[in-house]
DNA sequence: ATTACTAGCTCTCGAGTAC
DNA sequence: TGTACTCGAGAGCTAGTAA
């Protein structure tokens, strides 16, 4: 959607477009848009076009509203201002699930992490890790996380090995709950691995290739 | 500021760009964007000239940060979503004041009217009316206000005539608290009538012309 | 998975004007 | 305190490419 089209959505839902009818010429709303008679009337043309807002127009005044699909596209953007402005406790990744290779399941069956994931996070995770695959651009919000506060998991000794300390995140996948595991020394990587008390393929429905949606939330 | 400048804005502070520096190419935006390399290159330039974001441009990779006057215009615009959507219990309009013309003060020195106001909206206004024309456009908004719940002031007569019914909202002219009344057999006008427990004129500093800000408040 | 200039194409704007 | 088309000027776009 372009973005002028956008801002006169906005400005007729300010006047109180939505789900009302408003009253206004095209001269007024080109001097509520800071532009000429003509393109505001463009404006409202393409606008009616794609559906969002319908017109009754008299002989002198016209009657204007934004319709479903036009209110729907005001709120995307609200929603997106909050993501911004309010809701500064969380992160918000689209990530494609990958085909697991198994590595995950080794980390996850030992009981120095089982033990402090039971503890720490109140659940047991079902064996195996969920990876998520987020897009390249958005590895900028996974920094935010290296900043702040985490659940930390502690390393730990077998007879055989030490097992590295995991900064972890309460998270959420399409809804579902869990948690993000960030290896502490590891570079940050493109790749979200998330534990769960359940086994997210089957209750989720998901398979490799599905987008989904993950939140993390920081923790206070 | 041009529509798309904003959106672009936009873009960088959901990626995180907010009080945070992040890295991020002009191909990367732009695929964000859904526009060229070079149009995303573009509007970087633009949005470094205006202030609105500072860049670190290294050899391989450049670092984008939005300013406080990037993040100030994007606050803006979610104030204005928050308008449409969650602010709905109220209007907001920007007015200018107007001479009065010493009508409202006959009106609000009717003892018929004096006592419900003292009892409907808890206070006896100051003798006449602040009276703040809105702009022409805006009357779409006020209209609003005839459909909604008042406090309905009733009609009474004295010996010499009969006072007609006013309908009144709760409001406030910058920041200071009163109620706007309503004539309710008179049309809708590009006037608004201002009472208030105290003289306005004085107590706010304002004279005829100035600017002010009403917001007017629906009943439950 | 560099940025940004130049050149030419394309889209958008608004004056003029029909209705 | 009408809407909206035509069309010429100008702004915005991107392919090519330098750095």
């Amino acid at each position: 959607m372009k973005p002028y089209l956008l801002q006169t959505l906005k400005e007729l839902a300010l006047l109180g477009a939505i789900k009302n009818k408003i009253e206004i010429s095209s001269l007024e709303l080109a001097k509520q848009l800071e532009t000429s008679q003509q393109t505001a009337s463009r404006y409202l043309v393409e606008l009616d076009k794609r559906g969002m807002i319908k017109r009754e127009l008299g002989i002198k005044k016209q009657l204007i509203m934004v319709t479903g699909i036009g209110e729907e596209k005001l709120q995307e953007e609200h929603l997106q201002y909050k993501q911004i402005f309010e809701l500064t406790d969380r992160i918000i990744f689209k990530g494609k699930v990958l085909s697991g290779l198994g590595e995950g399941r080794y980390y996850t069956e030992q009981e120095g992490y089982i033990e402090q994931f039971r503890e720490k996070l109140g659940f047991v995770p079902h064996p195996g890790t969920l990876n998520v695959e987020i897009e390249y651009v958005e590895r900028n919000k996974l920094r935010l996380l290296k900043n702040s506060k985490a659940i930390t998991i502690e390393e730990f000794q077998t007879k055989n090995r030490t097992f590295g300390s995991v900064r972890c995140f309460r998270a959420k996948i399409n809804g579902s709950e869990g948690a993000i595991v960030l290896p502490l020394r590891t570079h940050y990587s493109n790749v979200l691995e998330f534990i769960s008390n359940d086994y997210l393929r089957e209750k989720l429905n998901i398979k490799d290739g599905d987008e989904v949606k993950i939140i993390i939330y920081f923790e206070k």
